[in-house]
RNA sequence: CGGGGCGUAGCGCAGUCCGGUUAGCGCACCUGCUUUGGGAGCAGGGGGUCGCGAGUUCGAAUCUCGCCACCCCGACCA
């Protein structure tokens, strides 16, 4: 393939551009000819279900457990929670008719106007609506608390513009809906999940984030509470990962949910939903990607080491894999993903770039030149360098440097986000240092207005107030009032 | 839904202003030979209702009208 059609375009000249064109160059995704959906093609959803596999053994370990709710909700249930319908009803697919008919003209099918949905059907944009109203039944006592479940879905929003993995029409997430007998007990819940996320972000994805609560402007609609990690982009944009809403009783309420204590007296259950989507395979691609192509982390690689071989004849290369197997099952016996890539329809510098774009961690080249020293040529995609490892040995050594690419990839990045990270004291210089991107540090007086105010002038939102670092009180940029602590505003994805 | 673009081979484009042989280029694809330690070279080959529909004309990718699609910037959002 020529090297043009390859190469993507520089990031730091058209940030957008080198995304799409990564996303599908990668073999990730494409755009689908259904308008605002995507196809995610096999690689793109390898790395998707180590993420999945990843987090569901997370969650389970806290004692939730899967389970499946309807794609489709009736019109009424969604109604029921003021909040939520405010938040969710705009933007949603309906199912109106349940048949179709040749059309009497000849031009194909068309819907049979005598087959119309008495209520309609939504697709769903969240489920809480619909599980709700089933937890309902199965909610009697405390004795049946807690209730703690989670859907692996695909729902459904109509936005208006979307981008690949960031926004699309139709998403991949998991959405996790526990009740309680007690707020304390869903307070800790919500809390416990959102910080699974900021683990599984950092340690898996090597993607630092920001635990933090969203503001009442940006939190969830129908919740009390909204917590949230906030990963910074190589563009200084913000990415929402993952959130955790804190329901309080509102949807009990809403759909009737009570148990009946242990003094016989009935109450609402508490509740709490979180979630993460396809939306961490954009930040995955963002975080970490340079003009190369990807750089996958290696705990979701799903190839870890590729192994190319370099051969003139069929002889060389009987030569190289008879020296090559052993490696193969050294690397798999320290579970270890591998490819040997003996496919004789690409050259070799082919087949390095490609999956350099492909962001294979590590790289193991081998000749007739290395058969002769007992050597082999290992690359590390993080960086980029290559030398030269004895071969006696060669698992052990792939084993550490995967580690190694593993924490230097979120040492990076987390230095990228403390150089975009600043503190400003006014509005003025905030207004200046916005214009820069990266997260803004800065005191704010708690109200909507304030948060309001600077989203029209500066495009920026409070992305959330953090629960960790610098708590010092203060006075507020816009209005002067008091601030309980600095908040990180951005502008977001 | 507002503002701006674009539609010609699988992909990326030229040609359109100023109508005129058989619609062209690069990449990809197919065949053959030589290559193979960083995206191979040469030779040959296949592939098109020029987004759709109507009109003007001896003649339309090109001009006119209508429709459709997609992309970018806003509003909406994970």
């Amino acid at each position: 393939m020529a090297k043009e059609l390859k190469d993507l375009t520089k990031r730091s000249e058209d940030y957008s551009k080198w995304y799409n064109e990564l996303v599908v160059k990668a073999d990730l995704a494409e755009q689908s000819a259904v308008r605002g959906c995507m196809v995610i093609k096999p690689y793109g959803y390898a790395i998707w279900e180590k993420m999945q596999q990843t987090l569901d053994k997370m969650f389970k370990e806290t004692g939730v457990q899967n389970a499946y709710f309807p794609l489709l909700i009736p019109k009424s249930f969604l109604c029921r929670e003021a909040e939520h319908v405010e938040g969710f009803a705009k933007e949603c697919a309906v199912v109106t008719h349940y048949r179709l008919k040749n059309d009497p003209n000849g031009n194909g099918v068309v819907v049979d106007p005598d087959a119309r949905l008495e209520e309609e059907l939504i697709v769903r944009p969240t489920s809480e609506t619909i599980i709700w109203g089933t937890y309902k039944n199965w909610i009697h006592s405390y004795r049946d608390l807690p209730v703690l479940c989670n859907q692996w879905a695909n729902v459904m929003r109509w936005e208006m513009r979307t981008r690949m993995f960031l926004r699309t029409a139709e998403f991949l997430w998991q959405e996790g809906h526990c009740a309680h007998a007690t707020a304390e007990e869903s307070e800790a819940r919500t809390v416990q999940m959102i910080n699974i996320y900021a683990d599984f972000a950092e340690k898996y994805m090597a993607m630092p984030v920001i635990k933090g609560v969203k503001s009442a402007n940006e939190r969830f609609a129908g919740a009390l509470n909204t917590y949230t990690i906030e990963a910074m982009m190589q563009d200084g944009k913000a990415l929402q990962s993952g959130t955790s809403h804190n329901l309080g009783q509102n949807f009990a309420k809403a759909f009737d949910v009570t148990f009946v204590n242990k003094d016989n007296k009935p109450e609402y259950v508490w509740a709490n939903s979180w979630g993460v989507s396809t939306r961490l395979m954009g930040a995955l691609i963002m975080t970490h990607s340079d003009d190369n192509g990807l750089v996958l982390p290696p705990h979701l690689a799903p190839i870890q080491v590729v192994i190319v071989p370099i051969y003139k004849n069929s002889e060389q290369l009987a030569e190289i894999s008879a020296k090559v197997n052993p490696i193969i099952d050294q690397l798999r016996a320290l579970g270890i993903s591998v490819k040997y890539d003996d496919s004789e329809n690409k050259r070799p510098g082919f087949k390095f770039a490609d999956y350099e774009l492909k962001g294979i961690p590590v790289r193991l080249a081998i000749g007739a030149r290395d058969i002769e020293n007992g050597t082999v040529e290992v690359m590390r995609r993080d960086t980029l360098e290559k030398h030269v490892a004895p071969l006696e040995g060669i698992a052990d050594y792939v084993a550490k440097l995967l580690e190694e690419i593993q924490d230097n990839i979120f040492q990076k990045a987390l230095k990228h986000r403390e150089s975009m990270t600043r503190t400003v004291e006014t509005y003025e210089e905030f207004k200046e240092e916005i214009e820069k991107g990266g997260f803004i540090l800065a005191h704010w007086d708690g109200t909507t207005e304030t948060e309001e105010k600077v989203k029209e002038e500066t495009k920026a939102t409070i992305r959330c107030i953090p629960l960790d670092g610098d708590d010092t009180p203060g006075f507020c940029m816009v209005t002067g009032k008091p601030s309980a602590r600095r908040v990180i505003f951005a502008r977001n994805y």
